[in-house]
DNA sequence: CTGAAAGCGCTAACAT
DNA sequence: ATGTTAGCGCTTTCAG
């Protein structure tokens, strides 16, 4: 277990909400700090840099997108605005650029569950692609579970996501399909479905196979056995086959 | 290795995001299906709905959002607007939600790196209850670096999130603190930092020492050696503290 | 029971 | 070199 109780990491988030049942303090062990639920702020926004500065709105916005060479913005201008931005601590408003953008600069990253090892590191790899190239990951952990996996999917097309790339739980496709409908680009990992165009990255299990298979014959092996797993699975197929191309291509005997 | 190519992944992104250098679809193994890059769509909002059933905005808002009882609206307009919202494949748009509410339904979620499967399980945990109570989880992998963090905390300040968990790389404490000062909730994971006030949820180090200790002083032993890790780390020292407290009352020798 | 209109924060024509 | 303004999609007073 991880934790003294499993509970605990459930009631930090419900107290995270703002949400926390009084007596569950006692799952945090050390004093629980309890915030409002979450307190919308004033924030700093252009308007405010511009009443500041005394400047427009447009003039603030280009500053702070760093159009202002392409507007010849002067350099005195810049810094004013610069300067005051920084002194508020503004930090622009995603929803409002979202919408007026139409573009969510987020994608949606399904998996399995991360409580597998090899599933994480995925994660972790495409995680840092996407943050590389400035977009945040929305995580949706499915449980291993295929209804989940269908129901983060329909959560994920509501976001107005700009891509998703999934991990695939089971044999569904019509809610992938359903993305590919709303022209969400989707890239599937490591398992995929045939009969839909969804574009994949995979373990080449055919070359792997071949190369061990063949590793194997060169060390002077003969007979070599091959342990398979689900003949409906593409993956397992393409490993058994680069394993019985290389025996025969080597004329060695091989059941089945 | 994962992939034939770590950079297969990466291909990966790159294409979903339709910027994937010519020549890179070799990291595919099956063939690529070339999205553009993320189409803008003109999608279903509520007006298209308000038209097409020759309602207001405002009702159709309503039937929408579950106040339509609140609002007395008849079970005829309610059927009528379901109905289109069905068929147009209506979401609504989150960005425009956010930006009216001031809410962004989201929260922020910082690991060190998803590679350690104990992170990855924490994550998974994590990840459930937040999608249980209609959150999205923005994650955050920080590859164990300290400025990575920094920079994802302030990536996810500037994206209005409504809360933070994190499980801190390192010993700096100042983003939080300036997650803290924007009146964001913050819960940080195992490790934790003195001197500013963030709730934390962890293994009870203590307990775990005692529990474990006077469990082998009831097997019988007696010497019993505790080697420890870095005396700077908190929850070694609480570790070390219930080895001693519990030998201190066996009233056994031990070392320190 | 239903609708009109304002406004959230931002960007991009379109002025000047 | 800088400003005015419309509008992204949604919710919510306020007004029938």
């Amino acid at each position: 277990m991880l934790f003294q109780e499993k509970h605990s990491l459930y009631a930090g988030c419900a107290f995270l909400l703002g949400r926390l049942k009084p007596g569950l303090e006692r799952y945090f062990t050390f004093p629980v700090f309890l915030h409002k639920r979450y307190r919308r702020l004033k924030n700093t926004t252009i308007k405010t840099i511009a009443e500041a500065t005394q400047l427009s709105l447009t003039t603030v916005s280009r500053v702070l997108n760093g159009s202002a060479k392409k507007y010849r913005i002067s350099e005195e201008t810049q810094q004013l605005v610069l300067k005051a931005a920084a002194k508020l601590n503004y930090a622009p408003n995603r929803a409002a650029v979202s919408l007026r953008l139409k573009r969510s600069f987020s994608v949606g990253l399904v998996i399995p569950t991360l409580s597998n090892p090899y599933f994480a590191d995925v994660a972790s790899m495409v995680s840092h692609a996407l943050r590389a190239k400035g977009f945040s990951v929305v995580l949706m952990d499915c449980d291993e579970d295929e209804n989940s996996e269908v129901e983060a999917v329909r959560l994920l097309a509501a976001q107005h996501i700009e891509g998703v790339i999934i991990i695939p739980s089971g044999s569904q496709s019509a809610h992938i399909d359903n993305l590919l409908k709303r022209k969400i680009p989707v890239i599937s990992i490591d398992r995929y479905h045939e009969g839909i165009p969804v574009s994949y990255v995979a373990t080449n299990h055919y070359e792997g196979a071949l190369d061990i298979t063949q590793y194997l014959l060169q060390a002077g092996h003969k007979k070599i056995a091959c342990l398979q797993g689900s003949t409906s699975v593409v993956s397992n197929n393409l490993r058994v086959k680069g394993y019985t191309d290389a025996m025969k291509a080597a004329g060695c005997r091989f059941s089945g």
